[in-house]
DNA sequence: TGACACATACCGACTAGTTGGTATGTTTTT
DNA sequence: AAAAACATACCAACTAGTCGGTATGTGTCA
């Protein structure tokens, strides 16, 4: 069994990182699908074999996004230190340092493509929710370990979780207002601050 | 000259008003004019009377959003408490009281405007600017004297007002995501708590 | 008072182009 | 040979926006 080579991508492949492009750029609706196709370099005929509609193109990208976003998280450096508040504190100022550049290039698939696609396509919205609350899944067992070791209570880490994700995905939003990353990253020091104290962290 | 009667409202701000909701619900791509004129109950040609555009419609109606969400705000009890900490807090608590029901009821236009628009509409994405922008700009007075009051330093008074702004938008994406505000309260929590630490409120 | 000029608000049929999707092929791979 | 991977041509519905026309004022001047 042999896949494809890695120096060949796939249509299908072309066709989600095009979409993924577009969606970050201009939106699900605001995105047609001749012109994913153009961009892909494909037919019509090509994308309508390999989805059956452009709903289900939407759930695809999310669930590419999840494993491509998957996989760099998995090799990202922020998980080296030893103590596992510095992992997560190593955590935040990863994603503080991918903060830059155009918005279209650092914001995230799943909450754009939820936005627009929360009340008309359930498919899709699962899709996005899956991808933004399985990664942040990925970071509670280090905050649960910091939390057991500093003694915090009052939360949880799924809870602690889920307010970095709101954090980040709030930054996202006042970074494309304003035209620029500065804001995020602003944030993102605020959440940084609040785990230092959270944690009794100087 | 006599302006017209408060129970009859004008062509303009039903169409505004359908708009607000639609937009929310569903995005701007995907809110056609002829949705919004038959929400309104008016015909294309009164559409564009009242707007040379779509996006010229799309500005008026982030425009629309600052005014009424402005009155709403200076009108709200936060603002009672004699310490300015305790209006911060008040603020933050009336935001999550605001959080429940459908996410299209509690969202913000502005936000899920700019996200489908920064990129495609300079003039949508300015007038989303000064909305969420402008917003936190009311924070900042009372920031400041809590930053002073308390000996706070490290940040900016606008700084921290932004982040309660991203926070908060934060938040609406994950409800959206979720299909429920019960994550967003949980957001508006933690940023009660970073304050309460930051300010040393026991 | 009444006639005329002008402005605002509105109507709904129409257009040029785009939309997602289909039907019917041909080529390539196994 | 057979199936998977394309390509081409096409369609009905919908898109934002236009256009000629109407109804109802409002101010001006004889």
């Amino acid at each position: 069994m042999i896949s494809a080579p890695a120096n060949i991508v796939s249509a299908r492949t072309r066709l989600l990182e095009a979409a993924r492009d577009m969606i970050r750029a201009r939106g699900f609706s605001a995105t047609s699908v001749d012109e994913i196709c153009r961009a892909a370099g494909v037919t019509k005929g090509a994308f309508f074999h390999h989805f059956p509609s452009k709903e289900a193109l939407g759930v695809a990208a999310a669930q590419f996004w999840t494993e491509t976003t998957g996989a760099l998280f998995a090799a990202a450096p922020y998980h080296g230190p030893a103590d596992p508040l510095d992992r997560v504190l190593a955590y935040i100022d990863f994603r503080s340092l991918l903060l830059d550049g155009d918005p279209a290039a650092f914001t995230c698939l799943a909450g754009t493509l939820v936005q627009e696609t929360f009340g008309s396509s359930d498919p899709i919205r699962a899709a996005c929710e899956a991808s933004i609350f399985g990664h942040a899944a990925t970071l509670e067992a280090d905050i649960a370990l910091a939390m057991a070791q500093h003694g915090v209570t009052g939360t949880s880490a799924r809870s602690l979780a889920l307010h970095t994700q709101a954090v980040l995905q709030g930054g996202f939003i006042l970074a494309k207002a304003a035209g620029g990353p500065a804001i995020a990253r602003e944030s993102a020091a605020h959440l940084r601050r609040y785990f230092e104290l959270l944690f009794n962290r100087e």
